[in-house]
DNA sequence: ACTAGTTTGTTGCCTTTGGCAACAAAAAGC
DNA sequence: GCTTTTTGTTGCCAAAGGCAACAAACTAGT
């Protein structure tokens, strides 16, 4: 259903969306932007900066670069203390939360160290919130919290944590927990790791290069996740993307734990080290120590990295051949081995596929440590960003974000 | 942009699409499904049927089941006779066209055997354009219609073939060359296959039970269509679902044109009627043969199933991993071996994938030969039936489709 | 310095759209 | 036959975008 209100909403929407791509800019241009007329441009900017999403630039900047003829416009843009979006990782060893602006841009964070084996799922969420307390104290003048997303690297279902085997969590519900710790009106998203490290990717090169991007998270585990303009992709039950799990093989160098012939037992860290041991390598070299062996050219690790590459390679045979990505970013503490096979890679992706099928783009994630965090709180902004379908269907004129 | 007008297009597409899933109502069970007011209902219908595309039930019919008190309503439904949806396939050997009506039920269909590679792509397309418009003789009193999809097996890049083997074709404009024979309102897609069948299958099983679904296409060669509530997954080049070139292995049986280690290469047609030979088959079986041995429990086609249901079975890991679609179907000739692999197929799917990963259903497609050319029509209904974002910026009140 | 020309933001009025209330019509139940 | 319930339609209202007009603000040229 859609009612005139519908309207507002989704041009709203579109207006925000504009200033947030291309910058600040006048009414006028805005209208143009989207084919609006001035005058409606006029009142839906009134509506949004009603609610603290936009703001007149104060000092109007006098350098227009190609001088413009004609009254100049005031400067529209998106509010900087608006509000605030909070991205939460809890990860194996260390509780990472950035906050960053309306503009997503990053303004603080705050990391410490962390055990998770060491204590229960309530103890962990218990430090995490008192975490996310202590950070948003301070920053009370960029505008009140839009929403809460809390990453961690876990099969999610619906706010549950159904199997986490780094944290040693199943069947967690967490969402539950953090609902009953936060405020009452802050939205609450959770989210996996590699689906987190994905939107960060697309929200970093805002260019938003390519329709379809696939991200491969390759730590011990390799996960993975897939976004279609900008957009996760998430399959039936919300595990589409999970990577590790492709087929490449028949062996592989798993602990154990991880299943023969899977991607992750060919490339995850503890194959690559292990393999590297078989090789020759130091008994207790860390991935760092992997790395530094290969910039300096090491047998044993070259040797290593050439296998490591050729199942690489197939993995992403894989991924293109099904989802037809445009890019395919790398990311993980093992990802940088990339460098030292990506001609070799890249020659066996145009090998293995169709000449008329175009090979995906490979890159490196450049993310950092906190990316996954970052990430999280670029879930919440998208979600402020992008139509709720739920909303169209109302008549009430508040923008805000529905609660969770 | 969107305009008071576009309310009123938002508004008629979700009241066809309730129309067409729940079939006939009365105006005011339909404002009640859709949210809407019953005047307002009204209104909508009034320009539905303006538009030939809705129809007051002539009789009505008095038998209502739970006996509802009150005045009864005109139950409104599809106009049968509202137009026709065109689906052709040009196929290797034969010319396949499939005519639906507004509700999407196939009314008619002509098929005649052809001869691709004896022929120009020229001569092959004017051959397709007159069996198309003999088809459409005669069944004018179904009014006009809505638009034309041919299918092919070929890849597609935006109405160019680029590269069709088992026709021969390459960097064939298929789209130009429809176009200059047939009316020029009309409008056209151009499909591939295994799309169409993808969507073929969405449309049979008119429930939708899953979001994402992956349709396996098993023919001399092997590709696949992917669809996500409904509608079809292209990826970046529109290659998507090309699961032919997933790798399962080192060797595989093609014969010189398949890659090695692809899965079109072990469960291909042509690779599984090699091995039947290699195992003790006669040595010009064909699949029907090899089905026929299969039911009758013959040996070799017993082991030349088991190891053609292992490189299955690793195929759909990849897929599952990839997409978590909720149900994979099979379909083309060599789809019905599946039955005598069916229960290992699964085993080694939940076997290879994670415990807390959901394995997705298996099924046998139900489509018959016609299948490719029924989706094409259901391609061309789908999009009449669809939102068109292009359509929400425009002040036209007219619902007719856009010209291709 | 001054005028002409251009662009901006706002305001009032019009059209389209959906919601609401009221009404006659048509059926069931008593 | 009367009451009750439901349907489809008809005015009227509010909300939204388009259009035209206007004052304001700035550039360019004289």
């Amino acid at each position: 259903m859609a009612t005139p209100q519908s309207v507002r909403y989704l041009n709203a929407i579109s207006a925000l969306n504009a200033l947030f791509r291309d910058g600040g800019m006048s009414r006028a241009d805005l209208g143009r932007a989207l084919g609006l007329n001035r005058s409606t441009t006029g009142n839906i900017i009134t509506d949004l900066m009603a609610e603290r999403l936009v703001i007149e630039h104060a000092a109007a900047p006098r350098p227009p670069d190609p001088p413009r003829v004609g009254r100049p416009g005031i400067v529209i843009e998106i509010d900087p203390a608006g509000g605030i979006f909070i991205g939460a990782e809890l990860g194996v060893d260390r509780l990472t939360v950035v906050v960053t602006d309306m503009m997503c841009h990053q303004i603080l964070r705050r990391s410490v160290p962390f055990d998770a084996a060491g204590r229960s799922p309530e103890m962990s969420v218990d430090q995490m919130a008192s975490l996310i307390r202590a950070t948003m104290e301070g920053i009370a003048d960029r505008g009140p919290p839009r929403g809460l997303c809390v990453v961690i690297p876990a099969l999610l279902e619906g706010g549950i944590v159904r199997n986490a085997l780094t944290l040693g969590w199943r069947d967690v519900s967490l969402g539950a927990m953090l609902r009953e710790r936060m405020a009452a009106d802050l939205p609450i998203l959770i989210e996996n790791d590699a689906n987190a490290l994905a939107v960060a990717e697309t929200y970093r090169g805002t260019s938003q290069r390519f329709d379809v991007v696939a991200f491969l998270l390759i730590e011990n585990g390799v996960g993975g996740g897939i976004t279609v303009g900008g957009r996760l992709f998430r399959g039936v039950h919300g595990f589409a993307g999970e990577f590790g799990q492709l087929l490449v093989g028949k062996g592989g160098y798993g602990g154990g734990r991880q299943k023969p012939g899977h991607l992750e037992s060919y490339i995850g860290k503890d194959a690559l080290l292990g393999r590297y041991r078989e090789k020759g390598g130091p008994a207790n070299a860390t991935i760092e120590d992997f790395l530094t062996a290969l910039r300096r050219g090491k047998r044993a690790a070259r040797q290593t990295v050439s296998v490591w590459g050729r199942a690489l390679a197939r993995g992403l045979v894989q991924i293109a051949a099904v989802l037809n990505p445009g890019l395919i970013i790398l990311g993980g503490s093992v990802a940088p081995a990339f460098r030292h096979v990506a001609k070799e890679v890249e020659r066996t992706m145009n090998r293995e596929l169709l000449e008329t099928f175009p090979a995906p783009q490979i890159e490196l994630s450049t993310l950092g440590p906190d990316g996954a965090a970052f990430g999280g709180a670029c879930l919440v902004h998208q979600r402020m960003f992008s139509i709720d379908e739920r909303r169209i269907a109302q008549a009430d004129p508040a923008l805000t974000l529905l609660p969770a």
